[in-house]
DNA sequence: ATGCCTTGTCGCACAAGA
């Protein structure tokens, strides 16, 4: 079973491109971010004839997340619990019945929080630490979990291709990093990194300045499993073809492919 | 580099992104 999250920077100017990218990686489950549409503005029909079920988690012109599913959604949440009053349409859950078992996939665009003097990068933290709190509920179940996502975190130095450029940033803070890798400690396992080492592993490549040609990205894109999820981890890729592609998100898609049984 | 692109917005410039 193929798992996907893409940030496609607003599903109404992506259209082509997702469509071109759905039909040549078929994914299973793909969490997109975001989407930066309402729920009745999100172009369903274009994915239910692409073999998918959609559901959506939207708001007005930003943010805003979906999960496509060639499974019948079991259930879904639309909300990160720890703060009735944050009006961000950020994170989803679903769940699924799978070959394996019930199976459990959390979809996140987790605050930037720039500039860091700000009340945006103490939103940020907090709504890690209300991520952190409530992954330690879902870790409970001992059942496999994915939690993919737009995380907007540089776990270390060499997910980058200039650190000295990101001190000042949100994203490279050493208290968005701290919370990033409690998430590990806790047992997730970073899927890119289990099968790609080095320094030129990136997720997200900027509109400006020639990022692009002059491969200066960053990894912010990331896939953690819980042990359950990672004993069926097969394989795991970045598609940063599509970064090449006309009409290109600045995020590419991240996969990662789940051993299913025979019978499915 | 408070710049550089791209997207969405009750557009005719601006906010937000990372």
């Amino acid at each position: 079973m193929k798992i996907a999250t893409w940030n496609i920077n607003g599903i109404k100017a992506r259209l082509d491109t997702s469509q071109a990218w759905l039909r040549e990686a078929h994914p299973d489950i793909v969490c997109l971010q975001e989407i930066k549409s309402i729920d009745e503005g999100f172009p369903r029909e274009i994915f239910e004839e692409l073999g998918y079920n959609v559901e959506t988690h939207g708001q007005k012109g930003f943010n805003g997340v979906a999960i496509l599913s060639k499974i019948p959604f079991d259930d879904v949440v639309r909300c990160l619990p720890g703060d009735d009053n944050d009006e961000q349409s950020r994170y989803m859950e679903a769940r699924f019945s799978t070959s394996f078992g019930s199976l459990t996939v959390a979809c996140l665009y987790l605050p930037n929080g720039n500039p860091i003097s700000t009340e945006k990068f103490s939103y940020k933290l907090a709504w890690m630490d209300r991520l952190e709190t409530h992954l330690i509920e879902l870790l409970k179940e001992e059942a496999p979990l994915v939690v993919a996502g737009d995380f907007n975190v540089i776990p270390e130095p060499e997910d980058c291709n200039r650190p000295e450029a990101w001190v000042e940033d949100a994203l490279f803070q050493p208290q968005s990093r701290e919370r990033y890798r409690r998430l590990l400690n806790m047992g997730f396992t970073d899927a890119i990194r289990t099968g790609h080492v080095g320094n030129d592993v990136y997720t997200f490549w900027d509109y400006q300045a020639g990022a692009w040609p002059k491969n200066n990205g960053i990894r912010i894109d990331h896939m953690l499993l819980s042990p359950q999820a990672t004993d069926l981890l097969m394989h795991s890729g970045i598609d940063r073809e599509t970064r090449g592609w006309e009409k290109p998100s600045d995020h590419v898609p991240v996969w990662t492919e789940l051993l299913t049984s025979q019978k499915n």
